[in-house]
DNA sequence: GTCTATACGGTGATAGAC
DNA sequence: GTCTATCACCGTATAGAC
């Protein structure tokens, strides 16, 4: 409880100089945020259908009532929670791989790395994202704009440059991108199958994962390789 | 209506001879396969959750009642679209995977084939299947035991031993056979993110799959190249 | 086998006291 | 801000007529 309401100290300033004025009580921003963190939790796991605001309530140790007073309704705690965990986890990314100047190379390690060490901290994170997204695939057009488009791009031009100067093997970049994301997030979306078809337990899959992370990197330039 | 009754002859046979005595009336294992087609339907888009049973009784042209009268309990016509769903479209690539006399290239290529005009037919079966198994993933285990297995051990082994024989790169088998499955599943798993990221229509997104059937097979060879 | 009508429980949301 | 109590609705499931 006092743990959380520490790592969200800065949040709570925010909140407390846009209001300005009557900081009423000394705990209204912690709350919130206390059922955002209990939403995203519940959210992740079972999606918007299967999700009840009650096991958020209890999740988040207040009741239903006090959840209607922060965000009008449902849709719109399912809102906070879904834009929130886009530009948490995915925008820092996409916009790394914007970057001009740094080399494919390290544009690539980083971006297998980066994703990986976010996958096994948020294990639901990406299940909950593709499920959601399917739901409500317009959902992805402001998405897109606001972070991919300039990522694409870049790395697109990276790779054509590679392959005019001979350095890369001639294909379609998309082909490639697409490629690279499906090895790196496959095994989290469909982490049963994979856990239950290589008998991995927990502290296995974790183990596998982590060494993906090289042998991605590996696969990936082989396949780049002319 | 008279196509989805005929297109159901077979099934209705099967069901016939089953019961043997009293087919009462002239079409109720035909309504029983309405209801389930109808079901398929709902569920693949929607979910578990998602999903309503007035929705599927509408789209069978029926009422829940009815809908009832067959299948006892909602979770029970689940269990029917889930099961029928992994036996239709991933067992018999499986069993495929698992004949001890086909090459491996051989295999690798009618995988990649096999499974992308399986999702190109029928969009919402990988995010269905994903999202089901990650609400229950125990149901996972039956389904390994029953197909899974023997094609996972065929292909390790024929991958094994090409890398003795320095035929392919050594490397962990489980990593290169998660990077093919992901290579050809997440262009359907995630394609609210790739068509918007890539500018795809519906025309364009099947084209650019069906190029991938190619250039799947290049990048997973590049990857086993010493 | 198929329908209409209804029972029943659960869920999102609101009213109002403190 | 936070709570208790309550409402209106919707979704699954059943009863019973034909």
């Amino acid at each position: 409880m006092k743990r959380v309401l520490r790592t969200l100290a800065g949040e709570y300033r925010r909140c407390y100089i846009n209001h300005m004025v009557k900081p009423s009580s000394q705990n209204d921003a912690a709350t919130r945020d206390r059922i955002l963190a209990a939403a995203r939790e519940i959210f992740h796991r079972a999606g918007f259908d299967g999700a009840r605001t009650q096991d958020i309530a209890d999740a988040a140790g207040i009741n239903k009532a006090l959840l209607h007073y922060y965000f009008r309704t449902k849709d719109q705690l399912f809102e906070a929670v879904f834009e929130d965990a886009f530009r948490t986890h995915f925008a820092p990314i996409f916009e790394m791989m914007a970057a001009p100047d740094t080399p494919l190379d390290e544009k690539i390690r980083r971006f297998i790395d980066t994703y990986i060490r976010t996958l096994l901290l948020h294990p639901y994170l990406p299940g909950f994202v593709i499920h959601e997204l399917n739901r409500n695939p317009q959902r992805m057009a402001v998405m897109a704009m606001s972070a991919g488009r300039g990522a694409l791009t870049a790395v697109f031009d990276q790779l054509r440059q590679g392959m005019a100067s001979g350095r890369y093997r001639t294909a379609d970049p998309r082909q490639l991108m697409v490629s690279l994301m499906g090895m790196v997030v496959y095994p989290f979306i469909a982490r049963p199958v994979v856990s239950e078809l290589l008998h991995l337990d927990e502290r296995a899959f974790h183990d596998f994962v982590l060494a993906r992370k090289d042998e991605v990197h590996r696969q990936c330039f082989a396949m780049l390789n002319p």
